[in-house]
DNA sequence: CTGAAAGCGCTAACAG
DNA sequence: CTGTTAGCGCTTTCAG
């Protein structure tokens, strides 16, 4: 293994110069830079992470913490981590994959150990046992998501409630009168996801607010519930025109549930929901929705842990404002 | 910070002994474990990683290198990361997430710099780039899926040839004369993985053999293609009475989209899938199905790399055989 | 702008 | 069964 001290007397310069090229924590006379350069290219250097580490008391490395459960739709995770990992490494840091599972062992496993220099929590509950914990670390940390008090933590993540409002504001604008929020499994809302409720909460004020009427419906996320949940909806709002889908994997089916039970989209039933773009846009009828930037939550998430890692102050809370895109999906309530 | 001189301080003993005590390397008396584990304990002692890293030259961190393509099942990918994920905790090691976009560069560097100890690699390609590198790394390695040729290289997979092989020989059995395979879209042929061309080589070749009339087609994975693709199978081979789907997204969609066509499911067409048993199951009408273990291929991969880490010859191919569960989409042809 | 040298905290010979 | 000690390879004062 070539080692600092091999690329030095290469050079014809001490390790410190190299170290310090490498780093750029000191000047370095152009030349000294350009023989370092060379010799380290020719032995192919590549400086040992441990030893770095030990000595400077930083791994580079994040923790991302990734949730398991269920009625969580993976490529959401997915998709978060990716760009978790390539932001990270924007700034010469890997991602160490952590699941939940592990729980606040394995947060604190890994951050008193110095294996890595911060972290990521994902799918944060509104009472999470691990805040006392992540308050009480010596790393700085982001959550994904609100608990239900942040004080000294840094949260990130979509503004769900004017995510709700949003969708229920654009279907008001149409003229639909009669509404109905498809949630996410009942578990999501048992378990208290925080941004579950405030979806609800922000498609109920927001509703209660326009003098409409509306309705909440928690649902499971298999595709064959799908056309129960349409006929339920039907059933107890006949005059149901707008329909909001907080609910990933059920968007497409319950599109088709409802054409197929002799509703047009939009024509009699305009749908909005609250998920990642593309989704939306993959429906047979491209759907109206609020996007779920999980790219950019990532990025922010990482871009965030640098500037406390940096010494630098962030807000405790940032909440992303939605940005809805008009697609097939939606129209003016049809006079009756 | 507390460090191991202070634990062995604080249980009368020398660091080294507090060092074997931890890793077991050499025997210790029960007495002076005792006072070590206490002394741990009461301190909240944990060894610094990269201290541990340097001196060792073993990180006990594995690197994960995930796919980011268009064609893979984002669910399959994330259940394969989470069973090495606990795996690898089991062995105590940690995973460190890279996506493929990093490319052979990555894989050197967390090697080279000692990042990490072992690599697995997903979604490998039957000329992949990756390969010379694998070979020439000091560091073991395992690699989902099979390349071309893999001497000196350590793979494993379900077997795909047999996976097609099967579900051909099940309709075939069930009497069953002509068959369709509906695979992974085009792109994942052209780019030459090697899973999707087994499956394809299985399927005709079990139909050959078995004198069955067969037609490949590869097909977008979007829900909206399932009707277009349907049409197209009754309308190229009106007899067609077995289908075999390689191609998770589209499998719900397709079911439904044959019975929209008139079709029912098992009566005039029987339906088989190569995929996870959980997607199989999650249909409206239960797919009969050959299981893609995604969680057994992740552990097994860890414990494949464990091994080598402990000097201990492995398989270069390991190729898990087919499991087949019938479910509720396949029956005997119906007599005409 | 550059060098010398003292650790960072742990492991693993070596010695008993 | 236990202790002593020499590094592991790098960063970062301190000195010039």
């Amino acid at each position: 293994m070539v080692k600092i001290t091999d690329v030095a007397r290469h050079a014809g310069v001490s390790p410190s110069t190299v170290s310090y090229a490498l780093s750029g924590k000191r000047p370095i006379s152009e030349e000294t830079r350009q023989r370092v350069e060379a010799a380290i290219r020719e032995l192919g250097y590549r400086p040992h992470a441990g030893a770095r580490a030990l000595a400077s008391s930083r791994s580079n490395v994040l923790a991302l913490v990734v949730p398991l459960r269920a009625g969580i739709h993976v490529p959401v995770v997915m998709q978060f981590a990716v760009s978790v990992v390539t932001t990270a490494r924007r700034y010469d840091h890997d991602v160490l994959l952590l699941t939940q599972e592990e729980g606040e062992e394995g947060l604190r496993r890994v951050a008193d150990t110095a294996l890595v220099d911060a972290l990521i929590v994902m799918d944060v509950q509104l009472h999470d046992p691990r805040l006392p914990l992540l308050r009480a670390l010596d790393r700085p940390s982001v959550m994904i998501g609100f608990p239900a008090s942040h004080a000294g933590l840094t949260c990130i993540d979509l503004d769900f409630k004017a995510a709700g409002e949003a969708c229920v504001e654009q279907l008001a604008r149409l003229g639909h009168r009669v509404l109905a929020l498809v949630g996410s499994p009942p578990e999501v809302y048992v378990r208290q996801t925080a941004f579950a409720q405030r979806v609800v909460q922000g498609f109920t004020a927001a509703a209660d607010r326009a003098g409409l009427a509306s309705a909440v419906h928690p649902c499971e996320a298999a595709p064959s519930a799908a056309r129960r949940i349409a006929e339920q909806l039907l059933c107890e709002q006949p005059a149901l025109t707008g329909v909001v889908v907080h609910n990933e994997p059920l968007l497409e089916p319950l599109v088709d549930a409802f054409e197929q039970l002799g509703l047009r989209v939009p024509g009699d039933l305009s749908v909005t929901a609250i998920c990642p773009d593309e989704l939306a846009e993959s429906v047979r009828i491209p759907v109206t929705s609020v996007a779920l930037p999980s790219g950019e939550i990532g990025t922010r998430a990482v871009e965030l842990l640098m500037q406390k890692l940096g010494g630098t102050e962030v807000p405790e809370a940032t909440l992303l404002a939605p940005r809805m895109t008009e697609r097939a999906s939606t129209a003016p309530r049809a006079l009756p």
